[in-house]
RNA sequence: GGGCGAGUAGCUCAGUUGGUUAGAGCGCCUGCCUUACACGCAGGAUGUCGGGGGUUCGAGUCCCUCCUCGCCCACCA
């Protein structure tokens, strides 16, 4: 093939819209991403599996930056294990997401003027899965276009008859070991969404309320005499049953047991006593709403109180269960909000309202509408999370389960450690169905795995409950339920349970993370996953998170097509710190994507390089080369791509615990995707581009040996570079990859994708030697180039003997050595009598050595032999300059380098004197 | 109210167990269209590492304290 047509192949610019696709392609067809459940080691093949789920998306949702960032630390991931040699399996899938999804619905019903109850039951249902049937799960497809190696084969919907079977059969068996209950009790309700919700769904905020301060006139006193009562929503006072106060708090002990007169109901109320009250807050005293209070809720049960509901539903004013006639005709289907105004109102009339003051407290919301959550008294479903949670809880604090980063370790400890009872029941129509039937007959309660037509007892008619189940009770079985639960004997939950990684940002810690925690040990008796990594969140330059409907979003798909994917990636994985946010320019696109996309640039001109001056012709391969064969170019190359191959490697950590459980030392240190990224830049930009591809120019295309040396390393090491960055940047890699020419001894897998991952080449010759050899010469063309920058000599001037003279005086390696050597030793002096003589130096690295004291005195006078060569370059340099000069130069930058760097070198002198005279100080001599 | 994180160059951020002259990208300045690359190359400037105190031969790193911002948790009406 001739150089023409290869250069025709590859443009001279890097095109990712034009190649992008057609990769993601042909790695379909060729089947790179489809896990193979015979390959696992668990399922007698020769494998260890590696598996991550998918934090499944909306299945309404269109992707935005989040999930580009979600789904790319995902995708890094599992390509790295996929090299790696694990049998990699991502699985992608989509939550049905009731409330929100069924918000859309419903936004669009009130759009034509109607509500869900217009439609009716069957027909919103219908008409929610036609809309999730066209418009659902485009957010699969847009993965895509990032690169996303998921295996589509195992594409899951929550909602699909295969899960919904799971989730039937997690509700029956936790129901059967008398894990779930019908409760009765105050839950938190979303009075616009019209259900209930668990305590993770209702999200505190803190706000600046009113603090009323209210009088009850107490029965039976004729110069109204009252209690005060302070509270922030006075409208619940219509559902008050009582007035506490602390036992034991003597401004009120001769009122207990007697009553005061409700306002505006005009009921009369015990005043009872109960330790809950804090007499230090407000007035002492506290009125009691059991109904829509969760504390209020205990005390009532406590003292056997009635239970009024005073509100609706929709959050207006009504009598409900036991409320009688308190809410008085003028206020009934009167808005909460506005009913507290007109209480108030009416109050202040009747000199009733004693005080008002301002208030911050926290208000709970609901995390899909907003609206202000309200305690409301009614029956629901409960998981009895405590035996749930015991397993969960010691999984992380033995280290089966580790999370990264760790901070989020304690926060989830002490979340686990205080879990209340989790409300599964949902007043909705979009989701499972709850899998309980009652008989109309005799009222027996039916909990079945199938559908239920007739009561198995008394043969009479049932009607299903009303209600579905919460979301996350579906997504909490994503692990299992993906893989083929509950049949435990399903060759892929056999080959691929428990998974590895779970990557998600912290806000679903609680809401997904811990319970598919809960739910891995409840159904399978084992963890889910042994990493959780949590990411930051995507915010826009004041800090503010990044969405929709703020403004402040980027289109992935806008990036992707201006920038390209892997600009995309790189950017994401190289800009986020574990844990850390990733802060983006929404309205400058080009200083967020553009380094992303000038590497990609470089390595595709790297590659034109490569193509035109090594060709297509096969190479060497390097194992075969002998160290007289290599200059000292290759050598340091090649010993940069194993230290480069080894910084990656501590980066991303151990994939999997050795026994089940992580070692201290792997098991906070992994997954430093960011620190990965810059190795493999530094080393491909740094390395190989601006030092390495220099020296070959020369070489390469000249007749003889040396010429195949040089290709044969070249090709090597830009093969191991395009591998190592391939997770980040698959694309171009990719590209780049399959046009590499071929080794000699080739087995080369078809597609990089699944190229084995590096390991470090033992370097013929001495490496360490090569190296430092070969950094002098970098030394001194960097000075050379610094003085010629100095002096602003034309290119074409050579400055020979400064850089021989240079070259030979070794001085930098040999300081930088000695100084490396001290400098990173803890001295540890006399610590035994058989130390007496010696030193003993503990590395930083953890190993130790002996020094002996002699050796330790050396250094100091080392220290004064190394002053001596300092001054030495001092003259050489002042020589040049004076030449140079002679010549008509001129310096521009008359440095005071050499002064500066003496003054430092001279400060550690001291510093390494003053440890030396310790030293022997200590020793005594 | 409790807990956690952050504060490092103009901007966005790295900096594992204290140790060679605190780094990267972008931006900025100077010179280069040097036949892979101007989305580039070479050279350069910029930091009291939030303030103060302490431990140490040595602190961005450890301890104390204060300030600013952010996050998480929380049944004080």
């Amino acid at each position: 093939m001739s150089t023409t047509q290869e250069l025709h192949e590859l443009p001279a610019q890097y095109d990712p819209g034009q190649t992008e696709r057609a990769v993601y392609e042909r790695w379909v067809a060729a089947g790179v991403f489809s896990a193979d459940e015979t390959r696992s080691k668990r399922n007698g093949g020769d494998r260890d599996p590696f598996v991550i789920i998918m934090p499944p998306p909306n299945v309404t949702s269109v992707l935005h930056m989040g999930h580009g960032l979600n789904n790319t630390v995902q995708d890094v991931i599992v390509r790295w294990r996929r090299m790696a040699g694990d049998e990699a399996l991502w699985v992608p899938g989509t939550d049905h997401a009731g409330i929100a999804t069924q918000n859309i619905i419903e936004k669009q019903l009130a759009a034509e003027g109607k509500t869900r109850f217009d439609l009716g039951r069957e027909a919103f249902v219908e008409r929610t899965i036609g809309f999730v049937r066209q418009t659902g799960g485009q957010i699969l497809q847009q993965l895509r276009a990032i690169g996303a190696s998921c295996d589509w084969n195992r594409t899951a919907y929550t909602l699909s008859p295969e899960l919904s079977i799971a989730v039937r059969e997690a509700f029956v068996q936790l129901h059967e070991r008398g894990l779930i209950y019908r409760g009765h009790r105050v839950i938190h309700w979303c009075s616009r969404c019209l259900t209930s919700l668990s305590d993770e769904e209702a999200e505190h905020s803190e706000e600046m309320g009113t603090l009323y301060h209210i009088a009850y006139p107490i029965a039976g006193t004729k110069d109204k005499e009252s209690l005060v009562v302070a509270t922030t929503r006075a409208e619940t006072m219509l559902g008050d049953v009582a007035l506490a106060v602390h036992p034991d708090d003597e401004r009120y002990t001769d009122l207990i047991g007697k009553s005061v007169l409700l306002p505006i109901a005009n009921i009369e109320i015990p005043v009872i006593a109960d330790d809950y009250v804090d007499p230090a807050f407000g007035t002492g005293v506290v009125k009691i709403t059991p109904a829509h209070d969760p504390n209020d809720f205990e005390v009532g049960l406590r003292h056997k109180l009635p239970m009024p509901v005073i509100m609706a539903p929709d959050g207006t004013m009504a009598n409900g269960v036991d409320a009688g006639s308190r809410v008085p005709p003028e206020l009934l289907g009167v808005d909460r909000f506005e009913a507290r105004e007109r209480i108030v109102r009416t109050l202040e009339k009747s000199r009733q309202l004693k005080k008002v003051e301002p208030h911050q407290h926290a208000v709970r919301h609901c995390y899909r509408c907003d609206t202000v959550v309200e305690p409301r008294l009614s029956d629901q479903w409960f998981v009895k999370t405590e035996p749930l949670a015991r397993p969960a809880l010691q999984a992380v604090r033995d280290g089966t389960i580790r999370v990264l980063p760790k901070r989020w370790e304690a926060a989830y400890i002490h979340w686990m450690e205080n879990l209340r009872d989790w409300n599964i029941s949902r007043q909705l129509w979009w989701g499972h169905r709850i899998p309980v039937w009652y008989c109309e007959k005799c009222n027996r309660q039916i909990v079945s795995r199938t559908d239920v037509t007739a009561c198995d007892k008394c043969g009479g008619s049932v009607r299903q409950d009303e209600d579905v189940l919460d979301t996350w009770f579906s997504s909490w079985l994503f692990p299992i339920s993906t893989l083929g639960w509950p049949d435990k004997s399903a060759a892929p939950l056999v080959a691929f349970y428990p998974t590895d990684d779970l990557v998600t940002a912290p806000e679903i810690l609680y809401l997904w993370v811990s319970r598919m925690i809960m739910a891995g040990y409840a159904f399978m008796d084992a963890a889910p996953f042994h990493t959780v990594y949590l990411h930051g969140t995507v915010r826009d330059t004041n800090h503010v998170k990044m969405s929709k409907s703020l403004g402040n979003g980027i289109d992935p798909l806008d990036v992707v097509a201006s920038y390209g994917a892997d600009a995309l990636r790189y950017t994401v994985i190289a800009g986020m710190g574990m844990g850390a946010d990733l802060v983006l320019d929404p309205k400058d696109l080009e200083r967020s994507f553009a380094p992303g996309r000038n590497f990609a640039t470089k390595m595709w001109n790297m590659g034109r390089f490569l193509l035109t001056n090594v060709g297509s012709a096969p190479v060497g391969s390097v194992d075969e080369l002998r160290d007289t064969e290599l200059t000292l170019a290759d050598q340091w190359i090649l010993g940069r791509l194993n230290a480069t191959i080894s910084e990656c490697d501590a980066a991303l950590g151990t994939a999997r615990p050795a026994d089940g459980n992580w070692a201290p030392e792997d098991r906070y240190s992994g997954l430093r995707l960011s620190e990965f990224a810059e190795a493999a830049r530094r080393f491909v930009w740094n390395d190989v581009a601006d030092w390495y591809l220099e020296t070959t120019k020369g070489r390469i295309g000249t007749d003889g040996a040396d010429s195949e040396v040089a290709r044969a390393v070249l090709t090597h090491v830009f093969d191991y570079a395009l591998r190592l960055l391939h997770p980040i940047m698959p694309f171009i890699t990719e590209t780049l990859w399959q046009r590499l020419p071929s080794p000699l001894a080739a087995d080369r897998s078809e597609f990089l994708a699944i190229a084995p991952w590096p390991l470090p080449h033992p370097v013929a010759g001495n490496e360490t030697d090569a190296m430092a050899r070969f950094d002098l010469a970098r030394e001194a063309v960097s000075a050379v180039r610094q003085i010629r920058s100095d002096y602003a000599i034309p290119p074409g001037k050579l400055i020979e003997a400064f850089v021989q003279s240079r070259a030979n005086g070794g001085l930098f390696t040999d300081q930088a050595r000695l100084i490396g050597q001290l400098g990173r030793a803890t001295l540890k002096v006399g610590a035994s009598p058989t130390d007496a003589a010696a030193a003993h130096a503990v590395l930083t690295d953890g190993s130790e050595v002996i020094v002996p004291l002699a050796g330790v005195v050396d250094l100091a006078k080392e220290c004064g032999k190394l002053r001596g060569e300092l001054e030495q370059l001092e003259a050489q340099l002042e020589s040049l300059s004076k030449r140079l000069r002679n010549e008509g130069f001129t310096s521009r930058a008359p440095a005071a380098v050499v002064d500066s760097e003496r003054k430092k070198e001279e400060e550690w002198t001291k510093r390494r004197e003053l440890i030396a005279a310790k030293v022997i100080a200590l020793c005594g001599g």
